[in-house]
DNA sequence: AAACAGATGTTGTCACTGACTATATTGTTG
DNA sequence: CAACAATATAGTCAGTGACAACATCTGTTT
C-alpha cells in the first residue's frame, strides 16, 4: 500500500498534537516546526500549508487548550449539588487541568495576552469566567452566597484557582490535591473569623 | 578618550537590562543574545563569559525579579496598620508589579518551575510567601484573622493575587486597580453570607 | 619592573531554525 | 478530461545559540 502518500491526510492535526506533547515534555524553546515536521514525515516547509508561521500555530494550540478546560469547567458547573460541593469540583477541574497541562496553560495565557492576540482566544476566556459566574449567581439566588457583584465575586475565585495552580506547578500532584480543599474553604468562609 | 574600551566594564549589567526592556517591549521570543551583544556594542560570544548559555541569563533575570518583588513585599508587610489595610497594601504591591513587569514574571515563574531551576530562585519564592505568612500569623495573633493553618491561609491569598495578575495582564492597568480592592475585600469576608 | 595567570573580549565556524519562493503532485469539480 | 485549488517538495536566506581558538587587558606575585 501507499508505502508514504504524497498527500499526508491529516498534517494539521498531527502537527498540533505533536507539538503539544513536545511542549509538554521539553517544553516551549524545544518546539520547532521542523521538527514537527520530521516527525511527521514531511518537508520542512509541509507545515506552512497548515500555519501561516509558528505564532499561528501556537495560537490553535492555545486555542484547543481553552475549548477543552472550559468544556469541562462548563460539566463541572453544571453536575447537580449544593454549592460548596460545586465549588469544590470546579476547583478540582480547573487544577487538574492546570497541572496536567502546565506547559500549555502557560502558553494559553501567553498567547491571550500577546496584543495580536485572535479574537477567538479572548471570547473563549470569557466563556470560562461564565462558568465560574454561572455558580456564583446560583448561589446568590438561593441565599447561600453573600451577596454583590458576581463578577467580582467570581473573580476572586478564578483568580485563587488560576494562582494555586501557577504556585503548585512543579509540585507533586498529590501535594496540590491535599492542599486544594483548605484552599477552597479558606476561600468559603473568608479570612475574618466568624 | 577610549573610542570603545576592549573591556565592557559592566557588560553583565547591561545585559540584564537590556534584557529586561527588550522582554517588556517585544516579548521572550525576540530576545536573542546577539542581539544584546549588539546593543552592549560588544562582539556575539562576549556574553558566554557572562552566562553559560540563554538559560543562565533568563535564570539571573528571574532571579532579580523575584529579588525586587521580594523586597517591595516585605516592605509592604512592615508597615504599620491594621491586618485590613495591610492586606490591601501587598495586594497593591504584588499586582502592580506583575502588571507593570508581565513578561517578566511569567519568565519568573517558567523558570522556577523548570527541573533544572536553581536552588536560589526557590528560596526567594519561600521568602516570598513568608511575607504573605508574616501578616496572616499576625492577624491571627491579635485575633483578627480565622484561626487554622496559616500556611493554607497564606497560600489562598497569595493563590488570590498572583491569579488575579494573570487574569488581568494585558487589560488596562487603571481597571485592574479599579477590581483589586473589591476582590481583596470578597478575599477578607469570604463567599458566605454573615 | 617583569612575568604570569585569570578574566574578559574577538573572530571564525557549525548545525539548526523560521520564513520565503518556485515547483511538483494530488484531488475535486465543472 | 481539463482546469483549478489544495497540499506537499526542494532550495535558499538571514538570524541564532553554542563552541573553539586566539587576543587583550588587569591585578598579583615575585
Amino acid at each position: 500500500m501507499t508505502a508514504r502518500p504524497y498527500h499526508h491526510g491529516d498534517l494539521r492535526a498531527v502537527l498540533l498534537a505533536s507539538a503539544e506533547r513536545t511542549l509538554a515534555e521539553r517544553g516551549p524553546a524545544a518546539l520547532s516546526l521542523r521538527e514537527l515536521a520530521r516527525e511527521a514525515g514531511v518537508s520542512h516547509a509541509a507545515p506552512s500549508r497548515h500555519f501561516r508561521d509558528k505564532t499561528a500555530l501556537l495560537d490553535a494550540l492555545a486555542l484547543t487548550g481553552f475549548e477543552r478546560l472550559t468544556g469541562r469547567m462548563a460539566a463541572a458547573a453544571a453536575t447537580p449539588g449544593d454549592f460548596r460541593e460545586g465549588l469544590h469540583a470546579m476547583a478540582r477541574v480547573y487544577v487538574s487541568f492546570a497541572l496536567g497541562n502546565a506547559a500549555l496553560l502557560d502558553l494559553m495565557y501567553a498567547r491571550k495576552h500577546a496584543p495580536d492576540a485572535p479574537r477567538e482566544l479572548t471570547e473563549l476566556v470569557g466563556r470560562l469566567l461564565d462558568s465560574v459566574m454561572g455558580i456564583i449567581t446560583e448561589g446568590q439566588r438561593t441565599g447561600e452566597i453573600v451577596p454583590g457583584d458576581p463578577g467580582v465575586v467570581a473573580l476572586t475565585v478564578a483568580s485563587a484557582l488560576q494562582g494555586f495552580a501557577t504556585l503548585n506547578s512543579g509540585a507533586a500532584p498529590e501535594e496540590a490535591d491535599a492542599l486544594l480543599p483548605g484552599v477552597v474553604d479558606v476561600l468559603v468562609t473568608g479570612l475574618l473569623p466568624r
